[in-house]
Formats: C-alpha cells, structure tokens, sequence
DNA sequence: TTGAAAGCGCTAACAT
DNA sequence: ATGTTAGCGCTTTCAA
C-alpha cells in the first residue's frame, strides 16, 4: 500500500507539509507543491480512508436513510440518491445507504461510530420517529420532505401546496369550471406523509379562490383502481372536465381512458417528467425536481459541516410545463 | 465519546479483552464475557469505525455501484439494492454506493483508500470497461448480470435463457402454435446487456424445439410504442396468439390493448411481481427474484472475503406463476 | 484465560 | 514555508 510517508519520501518532504499540500489547509509554495502533486500521481497514492477519519474525527461519509415506504414511486427515490451521490463527491464525500428496517438504531450506529458526519433522511414522514433521535445526537442532519413541525431541523421539498395551487390555476385559464384532483393511494394520506396534503389543500383552496367547483379522490395505481375512480368523479359530477393528477401510476391509464372522452378535457399531472413524457399524448406536468432535492440537500448537509447552517424549511418552487394534454380540447393526440 | 478503553474500566479488563470479546476471536470465559457486555451496553458503546479498519485493514463496507443506464427499470434496480443492504448488515457491513458517472475510478479509489474492502457491479454490460480493472485491483467482486466472459470472477443472475424458454413452454403447453417476444428496447439491446438477448435465444430455441412459429421485437415502454408493436406483429402473423413480455412499462399497455381482441390470446410476463400484478388481469409471469439477487451478491461478496470463494457465474432458476393472463382463452377479468 | 504494548496511516499542534 | 511528533481508537502479536 502507498502511504503517505511513501509520497513525501519520493516529494523530499515531509509527511505534514504532503498531508497540507492535499488539504490546502496551509500555504505551500509552487515547486514544493508541485513536486507532490507529482509523487502522488506518479505512486497512485490515496490517503486510507480510516486513518484519516480516525485523526481528523470526519469521515467524509454522509449517511442516506431511505425506508422506501409502500405507496411511494420508486424512480424519483432512486433519482434523488443518485442525485445525493453525485452531489456529494463534489464536495469529497461519499454516501453510505441506511434502509428504513435498521430503524433509528441505524443513525444512531452510524453516528457514534464516527462512520458518517451527516445523515440525511428520506421519505420522512409528519411525526417521524426519526428525527427526535437526530437532535438528541446533534449529528448534522437533513430532512428530504417536511416533518409537521421542522423547528431548527434543516429539510427539503418541493413545494408541493404551491404546485397544487398552481395545477388549479392552470385548469381554471383554460376555462374549466369542475375540476378534480386524483391522488395518491388512500394508506399514503393516512401515513401522515405530507406532500399529499399539501397538494391536496393547495389545489382545493385556490380552486375555491378562482371560483371552481373541486373534487378530490384518492387513487391506487391499478388499472382497475383508475377506471373505478374516474367513474365515480364523472357519476357524482358529469361536468368534471380538469384534472389534476398527483400519482405516477394512475398517470398513464388515466390518460388513455380520458382520449375516448368525446367533451373537451385537460389533465395536468405533478410528476416527474419522464411519466409526464410516457404518456399519449405528453401530459402537461408540475415535474417533481429530484435532481435539485437531491443536491440541496446534500448543500444543505454541507453546510451544517462548515458551519454556516441553513435551518428550516427550503421549499422549492414549482413550475408548470404545458405540453399537449391540457388546453380546453384535449387530450388528443399531438 | 466512549471508547474501548472506557469500556475495558468499567468491565475491569484489559482492552484487548474488550476487543476479543466482542469480534470472538478468542476464547473469553462467561463471566468476562458479560461483564465486557454489560459495560458496552451501559456506556453505548459503538467502536470507532476508522480506528478499526486502520488497525484491521478492514472496512466492513461494501461498494456498490450502479450506473442506472437508460431502459433499465429502476423499481427492480431499487429493490436489489435494498435487499443488499439488509444483507450486508447481517454480515455486520455496510454499503457504499458509487454512481456509474464516476465510471473506473470510483472503484479503484473506495480500494486504494480502503473505504471499501469488496465491490458489486450492477448493470454489467458484456463487454464491461469496469471488469479489467476488477482483475488488476484483485479486491473482492461480484457482478450482478453477466459479461460475456465472466473467467473467475463471480457474477448472479435469473438464468434469463430458462426464463425465455420457460415462457415458450408455458405458451405451447397451452396450445399457442404462434407466439411472439415482446422485448425491451432497441437500445438495451444494442447496448449488449446480456439479459435481453438470453431470454431471445432461450425462447426462440424452445419455441423451435416445441415446433412453434415465433417471432420478436423490441420495444420502447410508451404506449405508442406498444400499439405499433402489437400492430405489426398482427400484421405480419395474423395468427399469433401466444405472447411473452419482457418489458416493464409495456406490459400493462399491451394487455390493456389485448382485452379488447376477441381471439383467445395468452401473455406471459418477465417483470416484478409488482408490475405481473398491477395488470389487469394479473399477469402469469416469471418472477425477476430480486431479493435473492441482492442476498446473493453479498454472500458472494462475503465469501471472498473469507476466501472461500465461488466463482464464475451463479444462475438463479426462474419460476413460472400463472395467473389469470394466460389459459388459452385471456386475458380477460378474473 | 487474560494483559501489555506496538503499530495501523493520517492530521494538526507545536517548532523552527 | 516547512519539519517533527504526539496522538486518534482499535486490533493483534507477544508474554504471562
């Protein structure tokens, strides 16, 4: 193995001044620093991983807890952690994956056995059990999704009441009076996730706001779930024409079902885009930005790192992207 | 924070009593043994990870690295990944993940730095630029999908050629005298993923052999994509009626699209129990068993690392379940 | 069956 | 601007 004596010893340095020259934590002169620049890349050297950590109590390790809840949509999880990942080495870090059935004792295992300096939660939930662990151990920590009550907690999300709001403003310009809300499946509105909520009253309270008539229905992904669900809303309201859909699953049979519609409809999906794309005809969408979750919240980790913390809640702000899908007489095909 | 040495006080021992008590590498007698165990309970005791892997040059993490190359389903990507990491904890390791865009040097740096002391590959292509470097780094490796030429390095998979052939079988068993593939895209193929093309000549060979007329074609996931395909393979052979699908996204288009034929017409599905499900009807299908794939991988891994390795390629038999999509006389409504 | 102590490779405080 | 060196917390060899 390449130490670092190895380095200063080819360099004709000394081991600090080839520990300060990669760290930049001191000023080393051009040709000093040159020369061990050269000698790390001519003998291949990395420092161990484990001597650093254990003389410098930092890891370079950020912990990620993904539980991956029932009900949740696989894609944008996954985008997001590789988002993180990527995220992350920008900054020299690595990620180290927690599943959800370690439990909290995972965050506590991680943390006291100094084998990462952040953890970031995923798919958090209102009153996750989580997060009263993170400030008993005051490790560095960040929320992917909003707990009921973040206080000093740092956490991320889309800013889902605000996408709601903006999927009933976009039915309403297009002129329809009766609209509805597809959501996700019943067990996810239960679970006390909030993003569901927070779609839910957004749409439903700027809905009454531009004088709509607005409905909401939870739905499962099955196919038969869809059709179920979308007869209902047109049994208890025929004259339902905008719908906003906020379930990646029912997206696609949703669609299909509505281009046999023979009345003027729209639908407008938050969703990521690569489902508002699949879809026949492209679904005008509220795209859920994962890669900037991703890496805000790994900025956000960072931050607590180096000392300069943001806390509380960043929301990001949602933007509409009309496709083919909604404009009064849709959806057809393109 | 609590070191070894606080816990050696308080049980009265040495600190190397402590360490042999807790990794069993020597013979401890009862009572030190509990009283050891009792003081790490009591002081929450949790040793340091990098004081350990620099004292033992060994980690306890694994690396994995997944690339996530466009027309993979990420669902099954997910859940391997999981099922890898709660096995990886009951070998007392954790995973690092390594994204595909740091390409062969995530690898080499996780074994230069001794961050990681095995590594899994998922998403091996054929001809995999990550695989020479495996050899010349000699670290531990397992590789999920299988190169063209695997030598000895250890690899797991579904054995994909069985599940073709399986599908074949179950299609001529049921009286289908022309039957049809229904594959991934042209890209994943192209890219020579070996999984696609396995399942191709493992069904057409069975096909022949059962003296069946079979024929193939890619497939993008979009619904559009699905119509064109099912359109031109009932134009071309009218008679058709037996179908295999393996593609995630297509199946729950196509058999939509195949309700409303009024043949008898059978499909049968290689994809998650959670997509076969999700159709209406549920889907016969060969299950892809990704919990054994990720288990298995890291007993693979494990093994090495003990060395007592196995090497070369582990095949997982594939499983026929039937549903309702197949009988000779479907798909319709259970 | 247990203890003492020498490192593992690196960082950072203290020197020069 | 650079060098010297004392640990960081653990494992493991050598002794008893």
């Amino acid at each position: 193995m390449v130490t670092i004596a190895d380095v200063a010893a080819r360099a004709g340095v000394s081991t600090s001044t080839v520990s300060y020259a990669l760290s930049g934590k001191r000023r080393i002169s051009g040709p000093t620093r040159e020369r061990v620049m050269r000698a790390v890349a001519d003998l291949g050297y990395h420092p161990h991983a484990g001597a650093r950590s254990l003389a410098s109590n930092r890891s370079n390790v950020i912990a990620v807890m993904v539980p991956l809840r029932p009900g949740m949509y696989v894609p944008v999880i996954m985008e997001i952690l590789m988002a993180m990942t990527t995220a992350a080495r920008t900054y020299g870090e690595d990620i180290l994956l927690l599943t959800g059935d370690e439990g909290t004792d995972g965050v506590r295992r991680v943390a006291a056995s100094g084998l990462a300096d952040a953890a970031v939660l995923m798919d958090v939930e209102l009153h996750d059990e989580r997060i009263p662990i993170l400030r008993e151990l005051a490790m560095p920590a960040v929320a992917v999704g909003l707990p009921a009550e973040p206080g000093e907690l740092a956490c991320i999300d889309l800013d889902f009441e605000a996408a709601g709001a903006l999927c009933a403003d976009h039915l309403a310009d297009l002129g329809h009076d009766d609209v509805a809300l597809i959501g996700v499946s019943h067990s996810v509105y239960r679970r006390y996730i909030g993003f569901a909520a927070r779609t839910l009253s957004g749409f439903l309270s700027r809905a009454r706001e531009r004088g709509l008539r607005a409905t909401h229905r939870p739905c499962d992904g099955t196919f038969d779930s869809v059709v179920a669900t979308l007869a209902r809303i047109l049994d208890e309201r025929p004259r339902t024409s905008g719908f906003a859909v906020q379930n990646e699953e029912a997206a696609g049979p949703l669609t299909n079902l509505l281009r046999h519609c023979e009345r003027d409809v729209s639908v407008v999906a938050i969703c990521p885009d690569q489902v508002a794309l699949g879809c026949s005809p492209p679904l005008s969408s509220v795209p859920i930005p994962a890669d900037e979750m991703g890496r805000g919240a790994i900025r956000l980790a960072m931050a607590q790192l180096s000392g300069h913390p943001t806390t509380g809640a960043t929301l990001i702000p949602p933007r509409l992207v009309v496709r083919n899908s909604s404009g009064g007489r849709a959806p057809r095909r393109s």
